[in-house]
DNA sequence: CTAAGTTGTTCTCAGATTGAGTTATTCTCA
DNA sequence: TGAGAATAACTCAATCTGAGAACAACTTAG
């Protein structure tokens, strides 16, 4: 049999009904914290519950153009500021009984994004929103879904040390101060600013000066800040670790 | 409509149909070389190429537990050997149009396994072996197999930096010029003995000493060298940083 | 307008870590 | 038996880090 026959004979229903969606841990910073966006689920299964925004992958769609579209619909973001969003695929949680209705594989993907606009529900969803991290109580999320937020969150976490991309959850031109702030509302506790500062800055490629300084000091006073934006560097080296957390085990 | 009822009623066959496969990228090092474990297809398409051992996902069947068993099958490995082989997912690869039989969406795994007996072709191969993946050149590979095997190295490197996971390509027992040889042969370039020594040894929980020694000296000489073995460690704090590149950027 | 308080940025300095090299010792092989 | 090789320990200068201090530029309260 050559390749063309082969494929004239074959039939994809032979093998095993799996469908495949695309799940979105988008997180953004408001108000000095940490916010996942989430859905409440309109139809069963899991009707009421709050869940990650998601859905089936369109024939034609790629699965990172699949994450953004689903990320497009629910917060009705487009052109300009949804290239802005960093989007990274995070894992493929597949188990049998995940999802009552049949086999259902969930491409998760991993979203940085500026301060953005409340979200739209769409016709999946009753609601949308913002939601702190903190206000998470696993209990009452859809499916695994749960999960798949502490792996996203663990995730974005490391992705800081080693990457720039804490960036994208500022404007593009940005103070070391706002900087900071991402790291330490991602990482969870503070930051010594003068050695972040001396670090960011001898990191090539890091940020790069725009000459410019803000218009205004701090809401309550001190100098104008430098302005910087993103540097062209994919990887940070060195890397800029967390600090060690205290060792459970002595 | 309730929950039962829209079970009831739902007919997986309205969604277009996909095909879930795992790839596994299984790593081992075989006289200091990193070496690649390849299948040659022996059924369209692709019949003839080399591509990377996987299949169909079964419909009970976990995507770890599946390429673990892709694996197994063609290692014709058990039991406690197979349970050493370390397998984590790489990445989920779902391009509308990488396999030209119907959509596939393939999760790709990466497995390190200690020196490991010569695979045995099983029925959907023609052959299997240990590639080094210094023999790689891709054009001759299946699908984006070469792709995923880049991406694969590229995690392998950089599991190393932070995880205790180099232990994966050895024996319970090993010793410390024997996870320095994996080291070097994973990154490609010689580690200073004495530093990588010292630094293996002041991390917590990399390793663990045995108490005993080699029963011989090395094969060209030398003292008999200590034994140690994994630590508890899941993380390395802090971690082992492959050297700087050359800065391609000046 | 002034005083008090806040913030961005740069310094300082001790301690830890790193890279590179050296040494003593133990072993294998010819 | 001697040459060469490898383990494991040590040394030392250079670099990096964490913690704190200094200081000027700004804010707001009064």
């Amino acid at each position: 049999m050559n390749e063309q026959d082969f494929l004239a004979a074959y039939d994809p229903r032979d093998y095993p009904a799996v469908a495949v969606t695309v799940d979105v841990v988008a997180l953004t910073i408001r108000e000095g914290a940490l916010h996942l966006l989430l859905i409440r689920r309109a139809a069963p299964p899991y009707a009421g519950h709050w869940a990650l925004p998601g859905g089936f992958v369109r024939p034609d769609e790629d699965l990172a153009a699949g994450a953004r579209r689903e990320l497009a619909e629910e917060t009705g973001l487009g052109g300009e500021r949804l290239r802005r969003v960093h989007l990274e695929q995070l894992a493929t949680y597949g188990g049998p009984d995940r999802d009552p209705r049949m086999r259902v594989v969930s491409v998760a993907h991993l979203a940085f994004a500026p301060d953005l606009p409340d979200p739209i529900a769409d016709t999946d969803a009753e609601d949308a929103l913002w939601l702190p991290v903190t206000a998470l109580t696993s209990r009452q999320l859809a499916f695994d879904h749960g999960r798949i937020i502490d792996d996203g969150l663990e995730r974005a976490r490391s992705k800081l040390e080693y990457t720039p991309l804490a960036t994208r959850f500022l404007d593009p031109e940005f103070t070391i101060t706002e900087l900071r702030a991402v790291y330490e509302t991602v990482w969870g506790h503070p930051l010594h600013a003068g050695n972040f500062h001396r670090k960011v800055l001898s990191v090539p490629g890091f940020v790069e000066s725009t000459g410019a300084s803000t218009e205004r000091g701090g809401a309550r006073g001190g100098p104008r800040a430098k302005l910087y934006r993103a540097g062209d560097a994919r990887l940070l080296h060195p890397a800029l670790l967390r600090p060690a957390r205290e060792e459970t085990v002595r």
